[in-house]
DNA sequence: TTTTGAGTTGTTCGA
DNA sequence: GTCGAACAACTCAAA
């Protein structure tokens, strides 16, 4: 018998992206079954994206994650190699450095995303390399939810119930035991090299207190949330002074956990079926909903979906916008907000309602500022998600809001921070004001203030806009702008 | 084809 | 304090 030595099986790239985890992962699972050596990569590219590269907030949460992902392939016999530049670049060349002859990733929804994936393809099919997407990180992928005449769905009630009907998304898989290596690795980068994580100053104090990125932190989420937030979800979900959300949200951003993975776990969960548990499964497929409007409308991050709205006179003000960013508007629920988002990169969705309402409609302020903001300094901010929402909030999106619901931050405090819990843990200044006054303190008697220490325009600022004055000229506004007809 | 019912999350006013 | 009604007109999805 002759022992030959066979030439080394070519690998195949695994290029993660928007799916930082080894469990439950098709585009692993693919790569795996090639029987092929799987070499893990990674690409930072900060150019393709344009506007829409990864804020502050995201590359501190990238880099966490990718060393949750770089010690979860260790474990399974392999490593992440980091390269820096263009999609199309970048993997073209490391193919052609480790003589790959396939590339697996997930899909991405990006418009810009869809245009780099399609030069990448086009250069690798070049050199004879194949390039297979599989679907990572989405329940239904956007262009397999359709109406009954085959268009995209632009209301969400029609939508959500197509995706109820279209059956149960996939099941969880385990992660493979473990990873086929090449003969030789290429070289990679470091990751501290990258210098993802801020320095001078160091915001992220509040970061690390707050989460946990990766594929442990994200189940461990899950788990607390199956525990302790889903029985009463329905009920608690508005409440920003009880901490029962999911938080979920960066870590499917991120893709360390699939939405399958929270469906099936919330489905199978003892407490199912019940509102609760209907309420939260809504919430998946309204980021579905975000998906399947953004790629059927790939302009939804930067233009109005409703096309008067391109018209609509939003005014310039730095020093509105400025107190709004840095939470110095004067009405409490809203500043509350948008410190919790710049301590700890991330809000409680019923206060973003209520801040984002109040950019737009108290100050007039154009929206794209605002959804700007957000995908600065969010940990969760997903292009998707962040544009669709800032469009629902300013009337403009397709599933067209009433014209008359302006949030009007006093009532939304009261009603959903009853006891002012969530005022005081975020804007110290106003912690010693009964709950009565914490929501209004410029209404409260004067002797409530000194006692509470609140010297308003000193140690806390007067409301920078009269709320009834504000509403009724964001209604002038808005009717202004309804009326004008549209011609081509 | 035309028609019909409905549309995440609200606020205010007056009885 | 509570409750119900009113608040544009329009577009979408489906029958």
């Amino acid at each position: 018998m002759t022992v030959r030595s066979a030439a080394p099986l070519p690998p195949v790239l695994l290029w993660f992206r928007q799916d930082l985890r080894v469990a439950d992962n098709p585009a692993v699972q693919a790569a795996v079954a090639t029987g092929r050596p799987v070499i893990p990569v990674f690409v930072l590219d900060c150019e393709s994206p344009g506007p829409w590269a990864p804020g502050g907030a995201s590359l501190w949460w990238l880099h966490h994650s990718l060393a949750s992902l770089t010690r979860r392939l260790e474990s399974l016999g392999s490593r992440l190699i980091l390269r820096r530049g263009r999609f199309d670049e970048a993997i073209p060349r490391l193919a052609a450095e480790t003589e790959a002859v396939l590339v697996v990733a997930s899909h991405l929804y990006e418009p810009w995303a869809r245009e780099v994936d399609r030069q990448t393809e086009e250069t690798l099919a070049r050199s004879g390399v194949e390039f297979l997407r599989v679907n990572s990180t989405l329940l239904f992928e956007p262009w397999t939810i359709r109406t009954r005449t085959g268009g995209a769905y632009s209301v969400y009630t029609p939508f959500a119930r197509a995706c109820f009907a279209a059956g149960p998304p996939p099941s969880p898989v385990p992660a493979p035991a473990r990873l086929a290596t090449p003969t030789r690795w290429p070289t990679s980068d470091v990751l501290a090299a990258w210098r993802l994580l801020p320095h001078a100053p160091d915001w992220a104090s509040g970061f690390r207190a707050t989460w946990t990125p990766g594929e442990e932190g994200a189940e461990a989420r899950l788990a607390r949330f199956l525990d302790r937030g889903l029985a009463r979800y329905a009920e608690t979900r508005n409440r920003p002074d009880v901490d029962l959300t999911s938080r979920l949200s960066p870590h499917l951003r991120w893709g360390e956990i699939s939405p399958w993975r929270v469906w099936h776990a919330v489905l199978g969960s003892a407490l199912a079926p019940s509102p609760s548990v209907e309420s939260f499964l809504n919430e998946l497929v309204w980021r579905e909903f975000a998906y399947h409007l953004l790629w059927h409308r790939p302009e939804m991050p930067s233009e109005p979906l409703r096309p008067q709205f391109a018209r609509f006179p939003w005014r310039n003000d730095p020093q509105a916008s400025r107190a709004w960013r840095k939470g110095r508007t004067g009405y409490p629920i809203v500043d509350a907000g948008m410190r919790q988002l710049w301590q700890t990169g991330w809000m409680h969705n019923r206060v973003r309602m209520i801040v984002a309402s109040f950019f737009v409609k108290h100050l007039l302020l154009p929206w794209q500022e605002g959804e700007a903001w957000f995908w600065d300094t969010l940990v969760d901010a997903d292009l998707a998600s962040n544009s669709a929402s800032w469009q629902w909030v300013a009337g403009s999106g397709a599933d067209a809001a009433p014209y008359f619901r302006i949030f009007a931050p006093v009532g939304q405090g009261e009603k959903f921070d009853p006891n002012g819990d969530y005022v005081r843990r975020w804007v110290p200044e106003l912690a010693r004001l009964p709950a009565g006054s914490i929501h209004a303190p410029w209404s409260a008697p004067p002797l409530v203030l000194a006692e509470a220490g609140v010297a308003l325009g000193r140690t806390y600022p007067f409301p920078i806009v009269d709320h009834a004055a504000a509403r009724v000229r964001a209604l002038a506004a808005l009717a202004a702008v309804s009326r004008e007809r549209v011609y081509p």
